[in-house]
DNA sequence: TATAACTTCTGTAGTCGCTACAGGATCAAG
DNA sequence: CTTGATCCTGTAGCGACTACAGAAGTTATA
């Protein structure tokens, strides 16, 4: 059984996050040492990281919820967990459209900037368009 | 002069946005009317467009308040401007490149799932990678 | 053994940029 | 005179943490 601070360390999870998880219901209330303190089991650490790799998948925390249900739960229900990361995929495309053209409108806006102008390009085209 | 109504319809900046940019100090208190409503004139208005373009181009706040003081300020340094929209740029780059590779590694996650899988290959290498 | 340094505890507030109320006042049209 | 639209202030919620404050307990060193 580990503290909260090896749990943290060997979950990658930081130590006011797994209270926050604990908080939102997101992971099961752990064991209290006699002094009041939490206590892991190897189990309960492996939980976190679960969370860790979906959360740095990207996955909302709501859905990483489900995962982890999904994932404890009896029968792993595959389809449900690839109808979650299909949603998830086509919402990151979509915001990797969305970014691209924020480039391209960037970068066309930037393109006559130079220090020596008197008035800036970017800006009255920011005003006036 | 316009009420807060039609300054957010010419604007694009919906009215409780409009609200919270007077409180942050984003924009100017506008004048009132002897019925203490809020009276735009229409460089207000052409101030709460820029606004609205600089967030659409995903400039934080904080620099679209930095752009509107440059825009509005008496030499247009065009350079300070060129700074500005380059750093965002570089972060825009980064959060596709980021992006790029959360989509690729799901892509990769939910290659092999599918609904008739006994035991989902992606909730697998969740927990054992 | 005393003390310092670390860890953990609870509870609360801050981040960012809005957005959504609640509860009231005022205004315009029929 | 009523109906409905618009406006006002003030507060709370979103997502997912993060950062304290202030207290209590634990571990390492002198």
């Amino acid at each position: 059984m580990f503290a909260i601070g090896e749990a943290s360390r060997q979950s990658g999870v930081g130590i006011e996050t797994i209270r926050y998880y604990e908080r939102e219901g997101i992971v099961p209330k752990p064991e209290r040492a006699p002094n009041n303190r939490r206590m892991y089991s190897a189990h309960d650490v492996g939980r976190l990281r679960f969370l860790k790799k979906c959360r740095d998948l990207g996955f909302p925390l709501a859905d990483t919820k489900t995962l982890l249900s999904l994932s404890e739960g009896d029968g792993e229900d595959c389809r449900s967990v690839k109808e979650l990361a299909e949603l998830h995929i086509f919402n990151v495309r979509e915001k990797i459209n969305e970014l691209k053209r924020l480039e391209a409108a960037l970068s066309e806006l930037t393109a006559n900037c130079d220090s020596g102008n008197v008035s800036c390009p970017m800006l009255s085209r920011l005003r006036t368009d």
